[in-house]
DNA sequence: TTGGATGCAAAAGTTTTGCACGGTT
DNA sequence: AACCGTGCAAAACTTTTGCATCCAA
């Protein structure tokens, strides 16, 4: 496989946490790393299927379990969808806006909660770790319509 | 079923959405109504089972899918959770915080993202109708083991 | 060489559905 | 009476797991 320059950091990544960097691993990681929105583990295995390699769906759950857990990859559920959903972890939350008409799904960098966390501590009593924002709404083009 | 004044109000809203009053959506919108943390389809079925009649499993999710559809009962899901959870829709969305540790989910009435989602809006293009904002962290029992 | 990674098949767990019967309006 | 609701069993669907084999370090 051919290593570009923006791979580098999701292999540097595979390495100093220990796992293997196998040929499945590697593009699982690639599809996710260039990919702006979530994708769920079949579209995943889809996407290796055409476009790299033979691979089984139990290892496409495999690699996503693993790299979940070492922190390079994030599962997320939305509601009205079954399937859990992945994205490739860079650091620094993000949020998402969720069309309802056509289940486009944007990233949105900016996150409005930091003083929020701190008010909510407070009256809550909680330590606050972490947050989840998504917004629902219809996007520009299924607005017009 | 004894009719308490805090029940007509799940009461009218099956009548006014044209569902039939039967006993078993009955009892699960009581459930529903007086319970402050949302419950997946198996702790509603085991409830009803225990406190008021045998039912079966197929029923409440039937039962679910009608009351979410009129708008009278809210599913969601939580990222670790496999079940979707559902509660009574006390119009006006709340927010809540999910304990880490112990799963325990809280909710929080005040929401602080209404100036958020007109800048968003002028930002994104979207048009946006709702949001879902979890919070995450270590509830006060948990936080000092 | 050794432990992790993979394929395959089967299992597990949640949710949905077909069908016959029963209850509400 | 008509239509909706229910129970039961089976199916559908997503995700996990056991086991034998393969591959990267």
């Amino acid at each position: 496989m051919d290593i570009k320059k923006d791979q580098k950091e999701y292999l540097g990544a595979l390495k100093s946490s220990g796992l293997k960097n196998t040929k499945h691993r590697c593009s699982l990681l690639e599809i996710l790393f260039n990919e702006s929105q979530p994708l769920n583990a079949e579209e995943i295995f889809f996407r290796i299927k055409e476009k790299t390699a033979e691979i089984n769906l139990s290892t496409v759950y495999r690699n996503l379990e693993v790299l979940v857990n070492k922190g390079l990859v994030t599962k997320l559920t939305f509601p009205g969808d079954s399937k859990s959903l992945y994205e490739y972890n860079k650091m620094g939350h993000r949020h998402y806006i969720v069309c309802i008409s056509c289940k486009k799904i944007m990233t949105i960098e900016h996150c409005p909660l930091q003083e929020y966390e701190l008010s909510l501590e407070k009256e809550t009593g909680f330590k606050i770790n972490a947050h989840k924002l998504v917004m629902f709404g219809y996007c520009p083009e299924c607005n017009k319509k």
